[in-house]
DNA sequence: AACAGACACAACCGCAGTCAG
DNA sequence: TCTGACTGCGGTTGTGTCTGT
């Protein structure tokens, strides 16, 4: 938000109409208010309906890219770090396959994480500057983790139930099968799903649970790549800790404990069924 | 304190795919 | 089958901020 108010400077209005350059609070929340009515989608007819004068393209942008509330803003941990390069490895540039694997993250997001670190890196690796970089994440990340959960509570307070319906749609697209390419990607094995028991395979695929959030999905990998340690760790993730205990799935690959091991994971299984 | 270069990221552009008419 | 509108994606640009000298 601070970034976009300094760069209010350079917007522009084209020739058609359309204005250009940042966006700014009173666009957004006239965008906002656009999709809490009518949902995503039909870009095109939010200059008309909203009185914007953004095309439909740039509408789009703005909301997939910053005002989508489950977007998970702030520092890529190395949890994720880890999954992009993966990721990259095996898909290259296609960001928003890989961002599918990460959620809260754009593609954009991804895309410029990844110019301004790998790319960086591969030309100069020496370790001092790399040192330096970190120590310069570290303290940028301490800073942004609490403006992130600020704009975390308020996002969720006022969108909350608006998507939650969308949200579980989108765990029900999230396919056993993606599953289970990550996880071949992250080396685990794959009969630790196809070995899970029927219904927390279903569960885990298409989850009806009413409080289920794409920072769920996170968790899910970070225990499928056997790092339980992420470097942020906000309220929520507090709060969805004890969904899924990874020393359950370290020590027996036992689905089923997880389930019975999870406390809040049981009352919302509980509540789905 | 001033400057230059590196960094971060929002936003734009062009292209391609999809789909309804 | 064709066409135009819409949408999504990847590449690129522009600008403010940060950091080192």
């Amino acid at each position: 938000m601070a970034a976009q108010m300094v760069m209010q400077g350079w917007g522009t209005v084209e020739g058609g109409g359309w204005r250009k350059g940042p966006w700014t609070a009173e666009e957004d929340k006239l965008l906002i208010e656009y999709v809490k009515i009518h949902g995503e989608g039909r870009w095109n007819s939010v200059s008309r309906l909203a009185g914007l004068r953004r095309n439909g393209k740039s509408c789009r942008l703005r909301w997939v890219n910053y005002l989508r509330p489950d977007l998970k803003r702030g520092q890529i941990t190395p949890h994720e770090e880890h999954i992009i390069v993966e990721l990259h490895a095996r898909w290259g540039n296609r960001w928003s396959t890989i961002a599918r694997s990460l959620p809260g993250r754009t593609d954009n997001e991804i895309k410029n994480y990844w110019r301004t670190h790998f790319k960086k890196k591969t030309k100069a690796s020496s370790s001092d500057q790399e040192e330096k970089s970190k120590t310069r994440l570290l303290r940028k990340q301490q800073f942004e983790q609490q403006q992130n959960q600020l704009q975390k509570l308020q996002h969720q307070q006022q969108y909350h139930c608006q998507f939650q319906q969308q949200l579980v749609q989108n765990q029900q697209q999230f396919s056993i099968m993606d599953m289970r390419k990550i996880m071949s990607l992250l080396g685990v094995s794959e009969n630790k799903v196809t070995s899970s028991p029927p219904q927390a395979r279903q569960e885990m695929t298409t989850s009806t649970c009413p409080t289920t959030t794409s920072e769920e999905q996170g968790l899910f990998y970070s225990t499928l790549s056997g790092d339980a340690c992420t470097s942020e760790v906000s309220t929520e993730d507090l709060l969805w800790d004890g969904l899924w205990n990874t020393e359950d799935i370290h020590g027996d690959n036992n689905w089923s404990a997880i389930c019975v091991t999870s406390k809040v994971g049981m009352h919302n299984f509980a509540a789905s069924v």
